[in-house]
DNA sequence: ACTATTTACGCAAACGATGTAGTAATATTA
DNA sequence: TAATATTACTACATCGTTTGCGTAAATAGT
């Protein structure tokens, strides 16, 4: 029942709990024989080192926290596979943190993590976080952080991305030449920086091909997602409406689908849809989404790799470097024109 | 960058370690003019309890484990999600494990959390949990598990769980009114209980209608995907093939759908199919997905519930006790039959 | 044989917070 | 007024590990 320590250790081998401790760490202060003898006796009686004492001791918590929008989205659940991965691996422990999108959480989070909880952590900002003071103020603390997928610029460290501008293009080179004349952009808030870049990957693509940008046609989405359903039907209603949509991220995609269903509106011959995402069933679909799918275990197994690095040689500082992992484009029914 | 201490707060405030450690926990043995003074100046320079410290004084950690087979899962997601919900609430941290249904993983995971890392375990067993030492020797630890969805009868403590067996009649029923004369079960592995139930209920609707239950319609299914999709497979070519599929898993429909189209059966004229399923876009297959939906943000959250109503009452001792939460049957196109 | 070094271990002081047992000073009661 | 109770604080041991330092014995070097 309770627990075995040192203490009780020492005493049946009749040692000290010093080198009871040394032994078990595989000190070069201690004998070989003794060691043999220290580890067969612990292993014996289940000994495991209590971790707080240790913990608390080497200031080390043998411990990663991962915080995220959410968890039931087919990317984070990937990446945050990929994160347990590596962090098993390395005998590693990772607490998780939901923000749900909320900033004020975002905040309340980073300043539990403050007190030395865990040893780094591993994040993707909120799509509010527009105001990086409190993870700057977090890094003051000499937690690293390394951030995959949402990452904040502003902060020096290491960040793990895809080739979001460079899929924005593809995705909408392909929209475009699949006859779309005239193709609107879903964006998640639109503070965030790789909003930012597959807008832009959007807008180089329309002006390369000298079609206008209409502001009108960047729909800044959000949390809610009622709210997106109204902006969405909105948009897909009436004469006046977009024969191509571009969606940043699954959901959007998704809600695109259900009013597309309500308006009966024929995906693709009335509407072409393209988008961010790692849903299985893309290709189960009616009709089967075409998707520019990230690579989220890898990007997730990424970070992790990256934290372990430094924290392996201790090193609380990460210097900025810039991962870029690739995304692929799967094109199926929703984007296709038929002949 | 240093994080600020009782120490270091009692020097500046001119007060002993104790008198300051108090006044922060609000004790009655301390002046309100003292209580003040320390509460501001606490907050002032951003003092925050070193968790390792208290953890190891107080034997408690504040934080529980969450251990499941994947987090990939609508399913496991939204569980994970209502029990972080509750975790933040009662101002506790979650750990996640992932055992990848590999019992050994499990094995390994719950002999690591022995040390008293967590003050408790919610938990859904894997597929091939069909001895569970490895759980009654956790509990004599003196750490409580909740177990949820995929429990363990043997042992005892708290355990939620859906109306599986009901669910399994009424899905068979549903298939059976549908003109199915010949529905095979895709179970995963045949260990757990819950499959045991999900069977039951099909077996039990099959012999009320007067249906041979054939041993080979019941398909025990694993956890590689290739296999499963072999399996399936196999199990729908030729001439004699079922009529209906109750998938007791997403996955395993999903995979159904994939060996369909392959096949180029038709869903649900050739075929028809029912599964246990949180999908989001189970609405928009094609054809739609007929599911039997969980309320599995719900389980977390109750599963955390029953949890944290011990632990505040320091109770490591969880009497026998089942939870059943009503899942919701959704028939869509998949599963009905065309007149 | 006498010093220098290595080996193998023990002692004790941390790490930071908590809580019991004190102790002055003040307030209450008989 | 003396005995008692209360208030508001402090000292100190403790939780279980880790680790720098000390030391006796064994080994090596001259």
């Amino acid at each position: 029942m309770a627990a075995v320590n040192l203490k009780q250790l020492a005493k049946i081998l009749d040692l000290s709990i010093s080198t009871v401790s040394k032994a078990l760490r595989d000190s070069h202060e201690i004998g070989d024989a003794t060691k043999l003898r220290v580890l067969a006796k612990a292993k014996e009686m289940d000994y495991t080192p209590n971790p707080f004492a240790s913990g608390l001791r080497r200031n080390k918590s043998k411990t990663i926290a991962v915080v995220v929008p959410e968890v039931a989205n087919n990317y984070f659940a990937l990446a945050i596979n990929g994160i347990e991965r590596i962090a098993q691996e390395n005998d590693y422990h990772v607490l998780i943190y939901l923000t749900h999108e909320d900033i004020e959480k975002e905040k309340g989070i980073m300043k539990h993590l403050e007190n030395k909880r865990v040893d780094g952590v591993l994040m993707s900002v909120t799509m509010n976080t527009n105001n990086q003071t409190h993870l700057s103020d977090f890094q003051q603390k000499g937690i690293p952080i390394v951030f995959f997928d949402r990452i904040c610029h502003e902060i020096e460290t290491a960040k793990i991305t895809t080739d979001d501008y460079i899929s924005g293009i593809n995705a909408t080179k392909h929209l475009i030449e699949n006859e779309c004349k005239d193709i609107a952009f879903l964006s998640l808030g639109d503070d965030i920086s790789i909003m930012q870049k597959r807008k832009s990957g959007y807008l180089e693509e329309l002006l390369k091909n000298n079609m206008e940008a209409k502001p009108e046609r960047i729909i800044k989405c959000g949390n809610d997602d009622e709210m997106n359903y109204d902006l969405i039907k909105k948009l897909l209603s009436g004469k006046n409406k977009p024969d191509g949509i571009f969606a940043s991220v699954e959901k959007l995609a998704i809600t695109t689908y259900q009013v597309c269903r309500e308006l009966k509106i024929n995906i693709p011959n009335d509407i072409k849809i393209i988008c961010f995402s790692n849903l299985e069933t893309a290709s189960l679909l009616s009709p089967s989404l075409s998707t520019i799918t990230q690579p989220a275990y890898n990007i997730g197994k990424t970070a992790a790799e990256v934290m372990f690095k430094y924290l392996d040689k201790n090193k609380t500082y990460i210097p900025n470097e810039n991962i870029i992992l690739q995304s692929t484009l799967h094109i199926r029914e929703s984007s296709q024109h038929i002949v």
